[in-house]
DNA sequence: TAATTTTAACGACACTGTGTTGATAATACA
DNA sequence: TGTATTATCAACACAGTGTCGTTAAAATTA
């Protein structure tokens, strides 16, 4: 049951779906109206209201259809899922986090402009739970038993996913100075070992 | 030179800014308008303009009003400021954090509202900002040579101020579970400690 | 207290952007 | 080729904005 699509429904979605990334980068989310959209796109106004009911309609859309394809890309290793030596280890990479990091690099230009966007709703909350969901199974794998957490459980799955993102958003905002697996290897250093180089007097 | 406000003037701005809170708390910031805004102040809408430019103008003033208010009231002991030791010990919390959660407490219902509204322009990026400060100098008073740092010292600060943030955020939703030097003592072991207890056989 | 200044209230206005509709033209597909 | 489907276009009512001129109320000053 292959349902066919209209190439020219294909076609107008796209086009309104680049202008919207063009027009957010340009001006900013909040200022763009769906009659600029559409004449960046050259459709009719009336043409959009066809396809999505308005402009956060819009973006909501693009935003999963962004995030949906991250996901399928990152498929752990069955040894990673079971293997909690690879992620004691605080200077080997975890190769979930190095493939977030080059599937973002792919399509740097489109997630530079919807995470580094101020206020645009979806997309960093949309980012932010699938690196929870990450953060949290790792945590599960090294500690299962809530005795051998520092802090509460949620408490800590919320501050690991929202210090990594944290970390992407700066990655792209100084235009990507590392290599994923160098970004992935620092994340995993800091959180395994903190900000501080150990100490030999402690 | 004391500047005298008018009152009327004093308690229109009132007026107006306890409106915005109440009415983002019920139906969300989007939603909202200036008609709105000054239909629950009961004030005539002309009146708004006379005071701020638009409905973002106001949220903005009234965002800087109680970041300003949040710098002010956390003033660092001269000790606190130069002693490492005190810093260094992942049990002891840190003085500076316990005054942010307790002033964040004192005014809970506002910060509640204003820090849990998803894509609220400001505030959140304001509080992160002076979260910034408040981690850049911990980091810069225990590590002043970049290589006792066990990554960059810019992504450190974000990838902490971040997650601090958003432990204040998660508290605040889940209607402040711990008390404020709780709280700054979880922050400090997590940070100093990473996630896990120490592992004996490591 | 009386006079003067400042601010708020009110009604009206033009303007922008929205969402929809009905008729027509262009394109896709069987 | 014929039949759907989709896009175009002009027009419409509507909601919200920002401003203006006038009038009323309140605060400050003499």
């Amino acid at each position: 049951m292959s349902k066919k699509i209209d190439p020219r429904v294909k076609r107008t979605r796209q086009l309104l779906r680049d202008a919207l990334v063009e027009l957010i980068n340009e001006y900013g989310y909040e200022k763009i109206t769906v009659q600029d959209i559409t004449q960046r796109a050259t459709l009719n106004r009336a043409t959009f209201y066809l396809h999505y009911r308005d402009k956060l309609d819009l973006l909501y859309q693009s935003s999963e259809e962004i995030l949906q394809e991250l996901v399928a890309s990152i498929r752990p290793t069955a040894e990673e899922q079971t293997n909690v030596a690879l992620l004691q280890n605080g200077e080997q990479p975890h190769e979930t986090f190095v493939q977030l990091f080059e599937k973002i690099a792919v399509n740097s230009t489109f997630y530079k402009v919807y995470l580094t966007e101020k206020n645009l709703p979806y997309f960093s909350e949309g980012l932010k739970k699938i690196i929870m969901d990450f953060v949290s199974s790792g945590i599960y794998l090294m500690a299962p038993d809530d005795q051998k957490l520092t802090v509460p459980r949620d408490m800590a799955i919320r501050f690991y996913a929202a210090a990594f993102l944290e970390v992407v958003v700066w990655w792209l905002e100084n235009d990507m100075p590392y290599t994923p697996k160098f970004m992935a290897t620092q994340l995993m250093r800091i959180t395994m070992n903190g900000p501080y180089m150990a100490n030999p007097f402690l």
